[in-house]
DNA sequence: CGTGGCTCCTGGCGGC
DNA sequence: TGCCGCCAGGAGCCAC
């Protein structure tokens, strides 16, 4: 599929990088249900330990050969892919994705889990930077309590939202962002959700009333569903997106004033001075 | 409870 | 050109 291909070369070229948030992922996970269904794995080459949590590359393949991927689910920004017994649970850190190959020409630059399959195609988790993490699972469930996810940022219904943000010191742009809180929004589809919400992202969350809280949930989610229906290409994000626009000199797609880029928790925010305007 | 700082990594880029 | 420090979209940990 050259769309994963071309996440290299689109970041050497200077576009946007598509980022392993909820949407991504969830690309990934359709991706692998449409190529990497119901074969027999052969063998597992671990290139790098580094990405392993709690399992040996050997641990890991004996886990995995002989085995087949029987189905796939996604809570927040981690990957299940089910086996016999159990699951596969894939993260991407900031740089990781998928390649699903047969030539070995094809095979991407950083693959550091190698998996072959019986019919001589192959599945490649490439992650450069090596923050990704690869383990194992009984259930999705039981992954989701031992790390303490909070609910997917798609899943989550309005009252649900309310309540879990509902007496927090915070800020909203970090609360958007803790996995523990909602699971599936990072960096990028937080400044997305509050662009498109009006908020600035310092704005701290006990400021904000119902109303706020509502369109926030509600642009979350249309934000998402959008970016899933591109199958997460920001390239092809509707116009009004801030997403794109996250550079240096960037301008704000609705009036073009020219976007501000300050720290908020450690992280990069970029918002428009003309359109965030809530107090902090 | 929240936040800032540090850490895990690699590689692209800007500045000198 | 070469080198170096800075920066990046994730997230855990610890001190305050």
């Amino acid at each position: 599929m050259k769309f994963f291909k071309g996440q290299g070369i689109l970041s050497l070229t200077g576009f946007h990088i598509l980022m392993p948030e909820l949407p991504d992922v969830e690309q990934f996970r359709t991706y692998t249900e449409s190529t990497s269904l119901h074969q027999k794995i052969k063998s597992v080459e671990v290139r790098s330990e580094d990405v392993l949590e709690e399992i040996s590359a050997s641990e890991l393949r004996n886990f995995l050969e002989d085995e087949e991927f029987e189905s796939t689910d996604r809570h927040g920004k981690y990957l299940f892919v089910k086996l016999s017994n159990s699951w596969l649970v894939m993260h991407f850190g900031m740089s990781g994705f998928l390649e699903y190959f047969k030539d070995p020409d094809d095979e991407p630059p950083h693959t550091r889990i190698l998996i072959k399959f019986t019919n001589n195609f192959n599945l490649a988790y490439d992650c450069t930077r090596k923050l990704g993490r690869i383990s194992t699972a009984e259930s999705v469930q039981e992954y989701i309590k031992r790390k303490s996810l909070g609910p997917d940022a798609l899943n989550i219904d309005y009252s649900q939202f309310k309540k879990i943000l509902e007496g927090r010191r915070g800020m909203i742009k970090p609360a958007l962002m803790n996995q523990h809180i909602i699971a599936g929004i990072g960096n990028i589809y937080s400044d997305e959700t509050l662009f498109q919400s009006g908020i600035h992202p310092k704005t701290k969350v006990k400021k904000l009333d119902n109303e706020h809280l509502k369109n926030i949930h509600k642009k979350m989610q249309e934000i998402l569903e959008t970016a899933i229906k591109k199958q997460a290409n920001t390239t092809q994000f509707p116009s009004t997106y801030i997403i794109p626009h996250r550079e240096k000199g960037g301008k704000c797609p609705k009036c073009g004033t020219k976007l501000n880029k300050i720290k908020v928790s450690g992280r990069t925010a970029y918002y428009c001075p003309e359109h965030q305007t809530t107090s902090t």
